[in-house]
DNA sequence: CTTAATTTTAAGAGAATGTTGAAGACACAG
DNA sequence: CTGTGTCTTCAACATTCTCTTAAAATTAAG
């Protein structure tokens, strides 16, 4: 499930942003000020930020060059009609799309559609690779047709490997695919998941690549 | 398609409802005040209809009144929270629903769901998942042609499994779909009744898929 | 072959989530 | 207004999942 970020001031119009993703399955925090924004940003991992320009104390252009230092997470600008919005400093900036309030439900929906499709390829629903099949909507992964219990994480993990069939995912990867944040620290939460699916599953063959990370191999 | 008729002079509620319902796949139509909208209901034909109170000219109880003179279309009233708006009066013009502003999308659209689903009956007749038929006319559900007495909440619940008998369907679909509320904190209504139907029906399972929500199983 | 780095593994602590019965709140019919 | 059934809340309990730890195994490099 997608995490988008929303910072917006108003609250209203928070909500209403807020719940019109909801409905659509997103997984969505909220950011009153730029402050509040990089704290949130920092903390977790979102897959799109959703930026108001007017903001109080940093403005959305700011806190854009903030976070652009450091990744390219797809921002999408919110510009008031009446603001002065140059379209050429915005993408200068990488915003990725920006859209003018007032705007509508639909019009925000299909952005953020775009956006999350043109930055990772959106989920299909059935996932393939050799004898394994995923169905992502009931949640069930079968081998030779027979299906195989996982849990969330174990299922999440999978996908993941399945999903960059063609290669190899790092450790880094799967930390902020599947966790909230890094932990810089070394921990060996990934093997152990990486264990157990191995004993439920031996083919296709979850290959270590030393220092990076795993691979499919059938 | 179902066509909707939304008579309100706020151009910014009024582009939001239509956009709320226009991404639920309804046809819908605008009127600014209550002679737009007579004029819009005599030269097409809606299904229902959505009226804010306060309009210029004429008030949404005139406009009820005047439609009813010749028609039993549904209609749902749009009230402010300091509209004093007697709830009796309203069903005596033979009001269906009301809403008070400022609303959420998902009571909108439940709202909605249910007034067309009351007037025209939406869902289908019957549904089956392996040895379960449902009726959902008669309101009733068999097992191997037993009839299973059911209350209404566990009725709506295992309509929705059955709906979707294919997919998990999350804990916050279901509160989406036969509650009103966000899901925000945390409840345990649905437990609850999943625990209740478990204890009259034993096949197809309901299977709990930890962390996300329920799935029929044969 | 030895050493250092890295991964694998099992076991168990700890966290998260779901289940349940009981009781209170509520709604409706009589 | 009262009684009955239904819905919701609560809290104790049960279960499952996730993460940590530390020792063992594997790999890469000198």
């Amino acid at each position: 499930m997608y995490k988008i970020l929303v910072v917006e001031d108003n609250l209203y119009i928070q909500n209403l942003v807020m719940e019109f993703l909801e409905s659509q399955h997103y997984h969505v925090e909220v950011a009153n000020d730029g402050e509040e924004c990089l704290k949130k940003y920092q903390n977790n991992n979102f897959d799109l930020i959703i930026l108001d320009i007017m903001l109080p104390k940093m403005d959305g252009f700011q806190i854009c060059q903030m976070i652009r230092k450091k990744s390219s997470i797809p921002i999408i600008l919110l510009t008031a009609l009446g603001d002065e919005f140059d379209q050429l400093r915005g993408f200068e900036l990488g915003i990725d799309d920006y859209i003018t309030k007032p705007f509508s439900f639909n019009i925000l929906v299909n952005r953020v559609k775009a956006v999350l499709r043109r930055t990772y390829q959106e989920d299909t629903k059935k996932m393939v690779f050799e004898d394994l099949n995923i169905d992502v909507d009931a949640h069930k992964i079968y081998i030779d047709n027979v299906e195989i219990e996982l849990t969330t994480k174990e299922f999440e993990l999978i996908i993941l490997l399945v999903k960059n069939q063609d290669k190899v995912v790092t450790r880094r990867d799967i930390l902020q695919q599947l966790w909230e944040y890094d932990y810089h620290g070394d921990t060996r939460v990934i093997d152990t998941h990486i264990k157990n699916i191995r004993k439920k599953i031996d083919r296709p063959y979850i290959k270590t690549v030393k220092g990076v990370g795993y691979i499919l191999e059938k």
